[in-house]
DNA sequence: GTGGTTGCAAAGGTTTTGCACTGGA
DNA sequence: TCCAGTGCAAAACCTTTGCAACCAC
């Protein structure tokens, strides 16, 4: 690989550590929306003097690059996403956990009659209900475990 | 407003207080979306002893009963709506405001191509961007041409 | 009188921050 | 070498909870 002086101006600000790449694996091999708990714990596992903080501020590193999408969950722990194409998420209220929904391509911004001037630049869209297997168990029992659900 | 005896079951677990009253009033007032804080903040002028707990909980009991509605906004505290008809909000990422975004009725759910047997009962659509005055101000700059690290 | 509600304080969960040290480029 | 990045601990933030007293019905 080639690197150019642009190149080395475009990541002059940011290194590549290994802590930055585990939590970066991380985050692509737990595929089912994990916490930053989750991912903390992953890391851990092959590399365990990691702190906390660390593993936030590379979240949140990776997030701004647009390496991982961070989900913000209502009444939860944010949840980072290993893929980056625009769709949406639905929030199980029996297990909470956390799936992918796909939409053909709605322009959200045009369907909008009336913003007073708000200028539109992303979109976030998250559903609420009942996932399939929460469905199948049965709704009563809320706080038992869903074992095959708990995508969290 | 007469009382039925249907109504008297309907409400047999809740009782009107004092402190409910001015919870659900100060919500109707600030109309700019309210946190909890502000929330407590107003009706403090009014009833000084009143907690946050109290407001908390009350602002809890309202939403369940569909007086007010809660809006989950990413890193931050709730806001509360005195509106309580399905519509969307964005999120001033200067200014930190929300206002109300109106759009035709579009059935999220329908638009749904593979939900993958997720049971969907609600939809939250929460747009981000600029809001008018911040855009006036030229206060949208801040992160203008960071192109290649651009935060969702 | 009953039990839903309150106020207080303390705890809870998640995330950020201050600071000295470390290590990648 | 130099400064972005790290680890640790403490703080910040928002919200919930335990408990005794209270008061609306």
């Amino acid at each position: 690989m080639v690197t150019t002086t642009a190149d080395k101006h475009d990541r002059a600000t940011t290194r590549n550590t290994i802590q930055r790449a585990l939590v970066l694996e991380a985050v692509r091999t737990l595929r089912d929306h994990p916490t930053s708990a989750d991912v903390y714990e992953a890391v851990r596992e092959h590399h365990p003097s990691i702190s906390r903080a660390t593993v936030y501020r590379n979240l949140g590193v990776l997030a701004s690059r647009g390496e991982v999408t961070r989900v913000e969950v209502p009444n939860g722990a944010d949840r980072y996403d290993f893929r980056t194409t625009p769709h949406c998420h639905a929030l199980c209220r029996t297990c909470g956990g956390v799936f992918d929904i796909e939409m053909p391509q709605v322009d959200m911004a045009s369907q909008v009659t009336d913003a007073h001037g708000f200028s539109i630049e992303r979109c976030e869209i998250v559903f609420e209900g009942v996932c399939a297997q929460c469905q199948s168990r049965g709704e009563a029992h809320v706080e038992k475990d869903c074992g095959s659900c708990h995508s969290a």
